[in-house]
DNA sequence: TGGGTCATGTAACCTGTTACATGATTAG
DNA sequence: CTAATCATGTAACAGGTTACATGACCCA
């Protein structure tokens, strides 16, 4: 149910077309939600059924036209319902297919599980070093009660998950060659 | 891609009914992966028009008739392909609905966060005191290079994942609750 | 001048969720 | 005795992924 909230938020800020959601998307969300440009024309389709947004088509000549869409007040009413709504249990579903994939890696040789973690220990390193730079980027964040950063908690929270992940690879990667 | 995977692995175990599946599912991986009673049957009838699984029926009088799944040698042939398969960047796509919400709460008042944070809380520390449970029951395991203990790792993997959640929620929510 | 990327989307497919059905057995 | 749970599934819908289409513009 996230992805429409999300787009909901995003349509806070300004109009924008599926286009451009999906960009903003990319640059503003993604350390925490991957989102697919085409389900995002389809999820607009639905919430205009829903009442939540209205589009207009912009004609451009030297572009395709394009439909931008704007948040309504029905849409602004759910967003706010749907942050009020504590739902933390559908928000604590667990699918990590690493896990699952080393879970069965006795089915074949250990390098292969080593090779699998290191590889993936790459990526970890490169998305930490991606939030770190952004957060450096920004600088000084003021927080306030009538404005908390949000913003900077989430990053947080990335920061750490990554720390912890390439702390676990390399334990286990180094029980994995100990072995005899 | 790794439900049907998950189900091999499962299979090469013993054969199995889409509900024995499903409870084994819930038994043994549920801590990485939560796995859908109707979704498995539906899986189980694709793998076996690719061939991965065959099934019988058998007749029971007690109980509705079941179907029973046994892997095929393409089948073994598949999970052993999916295994040493080096995708990385695959298993790493992330998608945090905690965090999408956590992201636009600026929109609402803070209490709404600190509550969310907190009900998220006592289902990690649930979760953490399941697992470790689990680990305490099952007692010194043996490693070696034939047998290394990867479900031991899998499940190293959510105790910390779970601790560092609790550690980030408690500085979150304390954050937020300083703030004037 | 030919291959990428920008800017816009549509169509088809695959994966996950919710709701329902049925007859037996167990718990309170 | 009645409600829950076991043991088996099916059907419909919602959400996510992959592949493709089109015309302009930009780089080598």
């Amino acid at each position: 149910m996230s992805l429409k909230h999300g787009l909901l938020g995003l349509l806070t800020l300004r109009k924008s077309s599926g286009y451009d959601l999906s960009k903003l998307f990319q640059e503003s969300l993604s350390f925490f939600w991957v989102a697919n440009q085409s389900q995002i024309y389809r999820e607009l389709d639905k919430m205009e059924d829903l009442g939540w947004v209205l589009s207009s088509k912009v004609e451009q000549d030297a572009r395709p036209n394009k439909r931008v869409y704007g948040i309504t007040k029905e849409g602004n009413k759910e967003l706010i319902r749907w942050l009020k709504e504590g739902n933390a249990e559908d928000l604590a579903v667990v699918r990590n297919p690493l896990l699952m994939k080393l879970f069965f890696s006795g089915k074949v040789d250990k390098e292969y599980a080593v090779n699998l973690l290191k590889e993936y220990r790459k990526i970890c390193e490169e998305a930490r070093a991606e939030i770190a730079a952004e957060v450096a980027g920004i600088g000084e964040v003021e927080e306030t009660a009538a404005k908390p950063a949000y913003w900077l908690y989430a990053t947080e929270y990335s920061m750490r998950q990554y720390e912890f992940q390439i702390k676990w690879i390399d334990e286990t990667v180094s029980r994995l060659e100990k072995l005899k």
